[in-house]
RNA sequence: GGGCUCUUAGCUCAGUUGGUUAGAGCGUCUGCUUGACGUGCAGAAGGUCAAAGGUUCGAAUCCUUUAGAGCCCA
């Protein structure tokens, strides 16, 4: 009896009894580690190192599912292949999140002091910094542990003090009182590129300044009345006669009663509001520029928390902004100097960690002087040395690099890497060093003249080092860099990826890495993106559990074109795992016979002499179909269409490997001839082998497993590390692939009659096939698919009575179905087919007969034509006799 | 306002340099305890390729315009 010696295995696939266990395995057998080997070409990817206050998300799971293929792809292709994880120390996220733990427990920052604080800093890190790996471990990726790194770890942290030394002497850093985004949340500077503009529905104030010495009143209209406090100036355009004659004269600003001048810039835009605008020069960045160009008072108004400071009357300091705003707008109305309001839309700036209105602020800062360096970075990309997937985003790249401005990278913060400038109190001297001034620590007492910068450095500035100073030698870094591949979400393009083409141009002469690949956006079925404030950011670790890591990445990458946002909904994750279990059971059903036959096939089932035995035309079938798929699968993931090799994984898979070749393959299965079953069963363990292999980059887990089961492994074999299969062009074979195409024709024609003509599965029927084409050994097959007991192939066939008719290139197939055909049903099968026909080969006559079409079309175009001309006209003739005698 | 991308089956998307009867997954309908798999098998239905114009023997594909959606930058 079939089945007594079925082995020990389930019939769904189920991912939790094998995914721990076989990442343990790769870690304990130490697999991924790489060292430096002259003798191997290496393959690097640094991953972007998530942020040690994050939490796993869906963006991380296709990021890194996608460097997880890469990698393990040129690993058994036997590239030296090195993945370096690690994490990113989030200058400002962290500092929030334990500013905000000690303000809960009652511990104000600026009471413990710096030190107290940093120790704070240290903690958190320890306890939940290292969560987001863990998590990251989950997903089976192939990272070289050894190499985890952080960029606060104690040689990343010098080497980015040695940056910021190399670039100040080069006098490309500069220490500078300007205009910065001002984030009143975490209190600190941040760069152009932190600020996120957002439209929101405000209102236009019309104030009332009276013009001094007069009776008369100026207007202006503003977003922000609460500035006016700070306002030095009135401007109008010098070409508007609407205030002509009050150019030069003064108004009396009202609240603080300070005389300021209206004066004409062309920057004035005569259409707003009345054409007068007040000036602030401290807290807006167009009146900035005014104010210098027009030697205004610049008045700060302003707290670093945004609230009023003493630069206002009396009774509006200490005001938060907005309770300024209101107040004014009160005073503004007692006096009777509040012209109107309107409704406005307008865009505000948004601090993209503090999640608050950004305030234009004055202050010392430190700027990185961009020009030079963006230009290289913008060349390399230009030219085609640095490689973007999909390409448009060159021109992004393009755009934000040639208006780049300088880098404002000082933040008022204590977390991350602290300035390494000191400055004497006495003589003023500015000292940059990696280390402290020789004298520091030689003075009296009381005497400290050296003092340090307060500020740290924006993360970024620290990041931007890491595609060559995570690895720690120079040895390695030769080795290692430039690195290949950087897989990465486009919306930081900015903050990252042009600034580690500009520091490894810079510092290394050599650009960072030759490809960049940027992922798809993740987002829900109704195509928002995912947020913690929506609740529609499934927990991939739930995912997981669910449906196993394997299936995630799967669908995941099926459902990610190159440049295209995801929809994402977790019940999509049932195409993976469907594909995970059909993958399971394709190889169950190879091993169940294994097991069955174990005594005549011995310990080594996929050997080579064994497996070249008894090769038939479905053989070649197969193996011109993997070796099709395989260079196709090659060429996809050298383009970096990922995606697009994910789909050709599928359909060799499930279309060619199961549905077919399995399938045909029973019918020798299930011989008599021990020799035969054999060969067979060593055959198709030897392609599910290399499937497996083609597979396992996308889905590592299942993979291993079966693997492991085809036959024992020595200790710390791996399928990851085995070796991935070749493209064999010998092995592609045309005639086989025709033939098995025709046999599928037949099959399928024959299928369609039964479905048609609701013929159960389980019930044989009888096929006369009027052909030369079919030849002895494909009749089996065809009455094995297609449920066919007695099966007459004849040229001079004549069609029988009731009987269902199909015709096809050089053949027709008639099922005699006496009693059973429903010649209604029969007709309109027919009907349908002829017209089908017909609408096709009236587009093929229009064309053919169109003079110019056969003179202009390419002379195999025209071949092609006129053969399918033949075929279906051909084809036709035979429906409509069939229709005709239909009885 | 500037730049980029998208619009193909009910849904989500493929579709190479223009040249078979425009494909897949999901969903739908029909039949099925076929000894790997119902997380499955077999079959079927479903499309004026956003609209208009142009180039061409030939356009989902190239060009122009329009409409709609999204993203980035100001």
């Amino acid at each position: 009896m079939p089945g007594e010696n079925i082995i020990e295995i389930s019939k769904a696939y189920n991912p939790s009894q094998v995914e721990d266990k076989w990442f343990e395995y790769w870690t304990a057998n130490n697999l991924y580690h790489s060292e430096v080997d002259n003798e191997k070409e290496p393959y690097t990817i640094v991953i972007p190192p998530p942020n040690i206050t994050g939490i796993l998300t869906m963006g991380h799971i296709l990021n890194n599912t996608i460097q997880d293929i890469f990698i393990r792809t040129k690993r058994m292709q036997g590239y030296n292949a090195c993945w370096v994880p690690g994490t990113d120390h989030a200058s400002i996220a962290t500092e929030t999140k334990v500013t905000n733990y000690l303000k809960e427990k009652g511990v104000d920052k600026f009471e413990i002091g710096r030190e107290e604080f940093l120790k704070y800093c240290w903690e958190w890190k320890d306890k939940y910094g290292g969560i987001i790996i863990q998590q990251l471990k989950k997903l089976g990726v192939s990272c070289d542990w050894e190499r985890e790194r952080f960029t606060m770890d104690k040689d990343y942290y010098d080497k980015v003090l040695e940056t910021f030394v190399k670039l100040y002497r080069e006098g490309k850093i500069y220490r500078g009182y300007r205009m910065v985004n001002w984030c009143p949340a975490s209190k600190s500077a941040i760069s152009d590129e932190e600020v996120n503009y957002k439209t929101v529905n405000g209102k236009l104030w019309y104030l009332k300044y009276p013009v001094a010495g007069t009776d008369n009143f100026v207007i202006v209209a503003t977003t922000r009345p609460e500035t006016m406090l700070g306002d030095t100036g009135v401007a109008v355009n010098p070409n508007d006669e609407r205030y002509e004659s009050l150019i030069g004269k003064k108004v009396l600003l009202p609240i603080v009663s300070r005389e300021i001048p209206i004066f004409a810039d062309e920057y004035v835009d005569m259409e707003f509001g009345t054409g007068a605008v007040k000036v602030t020069p401290a807290h807006d960045v167009n009146d900035y520029d005014m104010g210098r160009r027009h030697s205004l008072e610049f008045i700060n108004i302003f707290n670093e928390d945004a609230t009023t400071n003493k630069n206002v009357p009396v009774e509006l300091q200490g005001l938060d902004r907005y309770e300024a705003r209101k107040k004014v707008v009160e005073k503004f109305e007692e006096l009777g100097l509040l012209d109107k309001t309107e409704n406005y839309q307008n865009k505000v700036g948004y601090s993209e960690r503090g999640g608050v209105p950004i305030e234009p602020y004055l202050s010392e800062q430190w700027f990185m002087d961009m020009s030079a360096l963006a230009k290289s970075a913008l060349d390399v990309v230009k030219d085609g040395k640095v490689r973007f997937y999909p390409e448009h985003w060159v021109k992004t790249y393009e755009h934000w690099m040639t208006n780049i401005k300088d880098w404002c990278i000082s933040r008022q913060l204590w977390w991350g890497h602290r300035i390494p400038v000191w400055y004497n109190k006495q003589t003023k001297e500015i000292y940059c060093d990696v280390n402290p001034p020789a004298d520091i620590e030689n003075l009296p007492a009381g005497q400290a003249s050296w003092e340090q910068d307060k500020d740290v450095l924006d993360t970024w500035a620290s990041s931007w080092l890491w595609a060559y100073d995570v690895f720690k030698t120079e040895e390695e870094q030769s080795y290692y860099y430039p690195t290949n591949t950087l897989v990465t979400a486009p919306d930081i393009i900015f903050f990252w990826v042009a600034r580690m083409i500009m520091a490894g141009l810079h510092f290394k002469k050599e650009i960072p890495f030759r490809d960049v690949y940027f992922t798809s956006i993740i987002r829900d079925v109704q195509g928002r993106k995912m947020s913690k404030s929506l609740g529609n950011s499934p927990d991939p670790l739930d995912v997981i559990s669910e449906y196993g890591a394997d299936a995630l990445r799967f669908t995941v990458i099926y459902l990610a074109p190159l440049g295209q946002d995801v929809l994402f909904s977790t019940e999509k994750c049932e195409l993976g795992r469907n594909f995970a279990n059909k993958i399971w059971n394709a190889g169950r059903f190879l091993l169940m016979n294994l097991a069955n036959h174990q005594s005549e096939i011995g310990d080594n089932p996929v050997n080579e002499s064994s497996a070249a035995k008894h090769v038939d035309f479905s053989d070649e079938w197969i193996n011109s179909r993997f070796n099709h798929a395989l260079s196709e699968l090659n060429k996809a993931m050298e383009k970096f269409e990922v995606n697009n090799a994910s789909k050709i994984v599928y359909s060799f898979v499930w279309n060619d490997f199961c549905d077919w070749y399995i399938e045909l393959a029973k019918n020798r299965l299930y011989s008599e001839d021990a020799e035969i079953k054999s060969a067979v069963l060593a055959r198709a363990l030897g392609l599910f082998e290399n499937l497996l292999k083609i597979v396992h980059p996308f889905m590592p887990f299942i993979t291993e497993e079966l693997w492991q089961l085809i036959e024992k492994r020595i200790p710390g074999e791996s399928i990851s590390t085995s070796d991935y299969p070749k493209p064999d062009e010998t092995l592609i074979n045309p005639e086989a692939e025709k033939e098995m195409e025709f046999v599928q024709e037949i099959i399928t024609a024959i299928r369609n009659i039964r479905g048609e003509m609701n013929i159960p599965p389980s019930k044989f029927v009888s096929a006369l096939i009027k052909s030369s084409r079919v030849k002895e050994h494909q009749v089996d097959y065809i009455k094995k698919l297609a449920k066919v007991d007695s099966l007459k192939i004849d040229e001079n066939i004549s069609r029988p009575k009731a009987s269902a008719s199909s015709v096809l290139k050089e053949c027709e197939i008639y099922i005699p179905l006496k009693g059973l055909i429903d010649l209604d049903v029969e007709r309109n099968r027919l009907e349908k087919e002829i017209t089908r026909l017909e609408s096709s080969l009236a587009g093929i006559e229009k064309k053919l007969s169109n003079e110019k079409f056969v003179n202009n079309a390419a002379p195999e175009v025209v071949e092609r034509e006129r053969s399918k001309q033949r075929d279906w006209t051909e084809n036709l003739q035979k429906l409509k006799d069939i229709y005709k005698n239909l009885e």
